[in-house]
DNA sequence: CCAACTTATTTTATTTTTTAAACTAAGTTG
DNA sequence: CAACTTAGTTTAAAAAATAAAATAAGTTGG
């Protein structure tokens, strides 16, 4: 391991084995603010001998660094540590329907430059993987800082995920990637990368937990409404990802037995009733009877076509017809997140996806359906609010949790 | 510590406090069968030279007995170790709504001794508490064997339950129970006890974990049909409780938003329309108007009233509503469990209570149901099945809650 | 400003834990 | 029954963790 300015330049994989002791450290640096040894001591319950010990070989790796210090207590004033972000860049990639969205980070979790272009999921992954390494590559080239390598990468897909093997299966979305070795792709042009692939709500889930509405919640959900609508599950601190890697696919809950046939082939889908199609398909069809001059007039100017921002934005402008069907949207959602919540019980439910920018009525439509129908208990402590980090909840999420799976024990 | 026949008489609480590694065997002998030292070491990946000093320390400290050999693999014959399930008595209490379940196990958890008696559960809780203790004491007499103390105790009452402290909270069947003491109670009759106190679903979901229909199953969920309807949430191989301690609580999930008025107060919940009350009330309905004549004069000989095991013994002779009524029920909980296995892509699904044994058309109702509205991601591998504990479920999994919770890390 | 106190970190000697390797024990197999 | 196998223990050494003392670097009140 050659040291160059207090840095290492990483040989390998093997640079990221750790002990158990020095896991922990890095783990809680990681996730945390820059500590003391003696705060790193207490935490972790050990002697400050060993934290000592255990820092001073994580300094002699390159791993940690002194931050400078932090305020005297009365005392000798305690030399903050913290993890070393010059160790090699790491990437966030959230792939959506319709475009790719990449942020480039250092090992700190700090978000340097962050990119986005239109990708049309059904081309072939090839394609789509080797623009994204392409991105990348670009983004890193720009940072213009020393050269270092990329460590470590997450990357989010809208569809179900086995995330032991990092493979889509069976996703509606883009069949072309079923079975598709997404990591292996990425280890080619990145030797040092094993990629953490995941679906998309559960690395925005992660993102709210590392850096927005639930940071410091055991249990919470994420909901994201757009097309489709999906839920990241985190349970006891950790992304709940189901027997099959699919829980938190709430799309298809049925609402209505009588309801109109999902593209799913059942009838009455929360999603086919409630998410951004159908609330635009209420709204053209509203426009036609001729019940909103409003949307009437958006329709004209958009070709025959409304989207479900368009519905948010008449109803900021006071027209009766769009306000109502949010609020519709919002009690069809409401209505089964308040069966989720007496069921699983969290703290918090953060409301994300495009359809969320829609209007803060939207929000309180689904607070109020859902605060009516759970049980008074699972609601006493319950916060249901917007996302905090909006479209960047899928990268810092992916960034997070390629952080968090990149530390790995040495077996003795 | 005083060694009597190998077995130690344990002075105290302290005698439960274990150094990780001793923990570590401890566990793996209490949940699984008796191994030798050489499959201790390679479980736990602890070289043969420390697995033979922990475990005879253990020996000596009379947690653990040799039980003889295994057989052979060409060499010498290994000594197999298992727990000394003569530490003490283990209490397995399920506070029901009309009658309390108890079991006296030893310390492997095998039970020696089952009583149940009515009871009811608006009496002070004081009332149930000393019967509770009273009988758990003359099992420990009828067991004639050397005196052992009572060790460990778990506890299953029908409502929301705060686990960390013990107490319930907002319990709807048993109001004065709120916030009472019991684990104090206990420990007053039984010093050596810190009893475990959780709600009813969860020890059942514990029992079908341990000995049931969900061994060696990651996420599950046991389902209990009966006077309500609730669910006990295995999430990573551990009882899922939520924030507040009250998930699992579907009972009140909404199927018709103009529902009857279910005693909560809100229109269509599961349980006011699909447990045993619903199902008796729609057959003593149907009877009345003349659909059905067995289920009038089953009706007629019960003077008036009937009950859902009236409509399941109906059913299997062939009475067409009895048919229909269990039909229609299984119909609407499978329904609301297709939502759950969407969102928590459980790999098993346990049915228990006492509705369950109302016939088995009841189960492939539920099971038509839930197959049909889920995904099919999801419901690939997923099996749904009746308890095959019964009625034992849960003081079965109050007894290992009890002897999962007993052993207590030593800090260094 | 400095003596007395406080907190942070390191050093040192010691204890505890874990292990590898050699050894003993107790079988199987041709 | 000689050669091999597996199980478990002993022993000496290595590794990890700690307590206590020493050192470092402050603060505070007279």
């Amino acid at each position: 391991m050659a040291i160059v300015d207090n840095l290492v330049t990483p040989i390998d994989r093997s640079f990221f084995q750790l002990k158990q002791s020095e896991a922990d450290v890095v783990r809680e640096l990681l996730f945390g603010e820059s500590l003391s040894r003696t705060d790193l001591a207490n935490l972790l319950g050990v002697s400050r001998a060993s934290i000592t010990t255990i820092i001073n070989n994580l300094i002699k790796k390159g791993f940690l660094v002194e931050v400078g210090h932090g305020q005297s207590a009365g005392g000798r004033r305690p030399q903050l540590m913290d993890i070393n972000g010059q160790i090699g860049f790491v990437a966030g990639v959230d792939i959506g329907a319709t475009s790719v969205d990449i942020a480039l980070a250092d090992f700190k979790g700090t978000t340097l430059k962050r990119y986005c272009e239109p990708a049309d999921v059904n081309d072939d992954p090839e394609i789509i993987l080797e623009r994204v390494c392409d991105i990348v590559e670009s983004l890193m080239a720009e940072t213009g800082g020393p050269e270092r390598p990329l460590v470590a990468a997450g990357i989010g897909v809208p569809g179900p995920v086995q995330f032991s093997k990092g493979v889509l299966i069976a996703p509606p979305l883009m069949p072309k990637w079923e079975g598709y070795p997404i990591r292996e792709y990425i280890s080619e042009r990145f030797p040092l990368v094993d990629a953490v692939v995941d679906n998309d709500v559960n690395i925005m889930a992660k993102g709210e937990q590392v850096a927005g509405g639930g940071q410091g919640i055991d249990n919470f959900l994420f909901v994201k409404i757009g097309t489709g609508i999906g839920c990241g599950i985190i349970s006891n601190n950790a992304v709940y990802r189901g027997s099959d890697g699919c829980a938190g696919d709430i799309g298809h809950i049925c609402i209505d037995y009588n309801g109109p046939i999902c593209r799913c082939g059942n009838p009455g889908c929360l999603e086919y009733m409630a998410a951004g199609p159908a609330i635009a398909q209420a709204a053209q069809k509203g426009a036609l009877a001729g019940d909103s001059r409003l949307l009437a007039q958006r329709m004209q100017g958009n070709n025959g076509q409304l989207t479900a921002q368009d519905v948010g934005e008449a109803a900021a402008n006071g027209d009766r017809l769009a306000n109502e069907i949010i609020r519709e949207s919002g009690r069809r959602i409401g209505g089964v997140l308040a069966g989720l919540v007496n069921f699983f019980n969290p703290r918090v439910i953060i409301i994300g996806g495009g359809v969320s920018k829609i209007g803060h009525q939207f929000l309180s439509s689904i607070r109020q359906a859902t605060l009516k129908r759970a049980t008074a208990l699972s609601t006493r402590q319950l916060r249901i609010e917007y996302s905090v980090l909006g479209d960047d909840a899928g990268i810092i999420g992916a960034i997070w949790l390629a952080l968090e799976n990149i530390i790995e024990i040495e077996d003795s």
